[in-house]
DNA sequence: TTTTATGGCCTTTTT
DNA sequence: GGCCATAAAA
């Protein structure tokens, strides 16, 4: 069980030392979370440490949820152990001693889409255009002082050369006075807040010093300052301090991840012992082979050698496609055919990209081929508008006088409140020094509105007034239910009767599910908790019906998971490495240590795919192979790379000249014959056509010489050809 | 004054 | 492809 013999000597070596700093430079698939999940059974069975003495940091939910899982086969009762991101951790905190901090213990938390739309409320009211100065950078800005604990004075200052930094330094400072006036906090002000509050309230900090008598953070080399600040104030009484981190794998720095933390780390905790963990359990030799030949064209890296038991296994693959449609369907088809002749469950297989808008065409391909899948990471269930709608009205509920909150769904659905009326309302709200939920029940207010806009408003507070009441007596899942109804924003939904209301409907009835669950796992949980929840945990947490599925995702959130099968799709200059970083070495660095983690994901299988034609952002763009292929020793790779086919495309691009398999070419063909409406087409006869519907088993083609003909899908000698161009 | 329709613009990765 | 700002319509 928890029996360390099964480790190896390093591993067990970390394992055993758990008094003092520790460092532990873990490579890829090299055992880390097995052996800090054993380190931590240990010091409980072993060594008699008290569970809830014990605190474990990590950066995902799914990463602390996966030890959490580990530990509780290993010890038992996990419960009482804080296995946290940091920012969950740091809400907790913040929650209990909320009365040294001027907030209340109801702060709300708000994600990226809040804090834009606060940033861009600000430029607006102070006549700045936002072409001059982009909300996302004064973002950024904002977000690069907190993580160093700089004040926006400071940044100013230094930045005298910066066109506008008068101007962003006063809207930063705006930013920062609506948040704390509606109660609330960014990502970043949950560690700010932390440091602070451990700095100004020694006894507090003094507190959880010695509570916390154990410390542990994984993937310690994407730790910012604030973050370090935090670990270091944490172990500095009693120095059990352990991190884990791999400086090959930090893929964070764009948002502030400082790799000294992990480099300095002897610096920083005097005589620390350090163990390497060099041995890789996880990939084939080949695998390994290939992406060690990738990371090693970084310079500034600890050198290291992972080497690995295993055999040699299957070279790595490396297909280039005709177009983005065709990745997707290879990938599918190849799954399928794994699936079916190798006896892979789906769940074996991971389909990475760089960015979350190459999801798309993978989602499609799975779903004709009835392939199960998930999607893991951001075009997150919760990111879309009704979800984030009906949350606005909950936090309204646990919170009437959040004004964001309210802006966002005062007219969702429409009431006929639009700018004008707005800036009326509001005016008075700031006139009478009240909120502008309290606004809305003044009869004065109420009376200058039109007929239909005070009806609508009537009845809007008379709902979040009556469903307030009950707020703390009731289940959850009925504040739901009563917003849903008594709002009119289920109404207005069902009133569109358009596909993309069904789906809008549908999402908030699976959002049901996520509430049910969510209080059958915490129990007495109540509004507020669970609204916390929902911002920092942006996992799906949806029931599934099938629990064998492919996972999709980005290469970052890869991290830290393993697949037999891995596919990485879209490997094209200028994707990935992404446009912006080709020409930044140290931006170039980080792209492939992206490009090495994902590889390194794989157990036995790895496919890297790229394609001739993309369609990104609406327009077809031609694309050369990325770098990372070249770089990849050619000893182990097998494929096409090198491959000059632009021209063949320009050509005549027909989709079916390049088969890259063999006993794939069956499947190939048969998705060959799928049209949507829209495509263009070529029939043997009637010649160039487009595709006006297809409705099984037959399919509408208006022809350009024939006219409209209606043919038997499968029969008719057709064919697709490339989309506009 | 609000709502709806059209056209131009950008486009990464996450807690 | 989607977001947002601006212009036309209700």
């Amino acid at each position: 069980m928890s029996s360390l013999d099964n480790l190896n000597d390093q591993q067990k070596d970390g394992a055993l030392c758990t008094e003092g700093p520790l460092l532990i430079l873990a490579g890829a698939g090299s055992g880390k979370t097995s052996t800090i999940t054993h380190r931590i059974a240990y010091l409980i069975r072993e060594r008699g440490v008290a569970p809830y003495r014990i605190l474990a940091v990590t950066f995902t939910n799914k990463a602390a949820k996966e030890m959490r899982d580990r530990l509780e086969r290993m010890v038992g009762d996990a419960s009482s152990m804080w296995i946290l991101t940091f920012h969950s951790a740091c809400m907790r905190i913040l929650r209990m001693e909320h009365i040294y901090t001027g907030y209340s213990s109801s702060f709300t938390v708000y994600d990226p889409q809040d804090q834009k739309a606060v940033v861009k409320r600000i430029l607006k009211e102070k006549n700045i255009d936002e072409k001059a100065i982009s909300p996302a950078y004064i973002l950024s800005v904002i977000s690069s002082c907190k993580g160093v604990d700089k004040s926006y004075e400071e940044w100013r200052d230094e930045n005298m050369d910066l066109p506008h930094n008068e101007k962003v330094y006063e809207v930063a400072k705006e930013y920062d006075r609506v948040l704390k006036n509606n109660n609330s906090m960014d990502f970043d002000d949950l560690l700010l807040n932390t440091v602070r509050l451990f700095k100004e309230h020694k006894e507090v900090l003094k507190k959880y010093q010695d509570r916390f008598s154990y410390v542990t953070v994984d993937e310690y080399q994407d730790t910012n300052f604030i973050q370090y600040m935090i670990v270091k104030m944490l172990s500095e009484s009693h120095r059990n301090i352990c991190v884990v981190g791999d400086d090959d794998q930090s893929i964070y720095q764009w948002r502030g991840a400082d790799i000294r933390n992990i480099l300095d780390f002897e610096k920083d905790f005097k005589n620390a012992k350090v163990v390497k963990l060099e041995e890789n359990y996880r990939s084939t030799g080949n695998i390994l082979k290939g992406a060690n030949s990738v990371i090693r064209n970084n310079f500034d890296r600890k050198e290291k050698s992972l080497w690995t038991k295993k055999e040699e296994g299957e070279k790595i693959k490396y297909f280039r496609l005709d177009d983005d449609r065709e990745e997707a369907h290879y990938t599918a088809s190849e799954i399928s055919r794994l699936v079916g002749t190798k006896g892979y469950g789906y769940k074996s297989f991971a389909v990475l990209y760089r960015n979350n808008a190459q999801s798309r065409r993978l989602e499609e391909a799975m779903v004709r081929r009835g392939i199960p899948y998930r999607i893991f990471g951001s075009i997150r269930y919760y990111e879309r508008k009704e979800i984030k709608d009906i949350l606005s009205y909950m936090r309204l509920v646990a919170n009437p006088n959040e004004g964001e909150s309210l802006l966002r769904i005062l007219n969702v659905p429409k009431r006929g409140i639009g700018e004008k009326t707005l800036e009326k309302i509001q005016g008075y709200a700031s006139a009478k020094n009240i909120s502008l939920f309290e606004s809305l029940h003044e009869e004065e207010v109420l009376s200058s509105l039109s007929d239909k806009q005070g009806k609508e408003i009537r009845s809007f507070i008379a709902a979040i007034d009556s469903i307030s009441e009950e707020k703390d007596y009731v289940p959850i899942l009925k504040v739901y239910e009563r917003l849903l109804k008594e709002t009119g924003y289920l109404d207005a939904l069902l009133l569109e009767k358009t596909v993309e209301a069904e789906a809008r409907i549908d999402n908030l009835m699976e959002f049901k599910s996520v509430i049910i669950e969510t209080e059958k796992e915490n129990q007495n949980i109540n509004l507020t908790e669970f609204l916390e929840t929902m911002v920092l945990v942006k996992e799906e947490i949806l029931t599934q019906d099938e629990d064998d599925y492919v996972s999709l995702m980005t290469l970052h959130s890869s991290k830290g998971l393993e697949f037999p099968v891995v596919f990485i799709t879209g490997m094209e200059n200028g994707l990935f490495p992404s446009r912006r970083k080709l020409y930044d070495s140290s931006e170039m660095e980080e792209e492939r240590r992206l490009c090495y983690v994902g590889m390194t994901r794989a157990k036995e299988k790895l496919y890297l795919l790229s394609a001739n034609v993309r369609m990104l952002y609406g327009n077809m763009d031609y694309s050369e192979e990325s770098v990372f292929i070249d770089e990849i020793d050619k000893s182990v790779l097998e494929g096409d790379y090198r491959r000059e086919s632009k021209k063949a495309v320009r050509d005549g691009y027909s989709g079916t000249q390049y088969n890259p398999f063999e006993p794939v070419k069956k499947e190939m063909k048969s998705y060959e014959q799928e049209f949507a409406s829209g495509d263009f087409v070529s029939h043997k006869k009637f010649g160039e056509g487009r595709v006006i519907e297809v409705t099984p088993p037959t399919i509408t083609v208006i022809f350009q010489s024939e006219g409209v003909k209606k043919l038997a899908l499968g029969i008719a000698p057709l064919e697709r050809l490339k989309k506009e161009g």
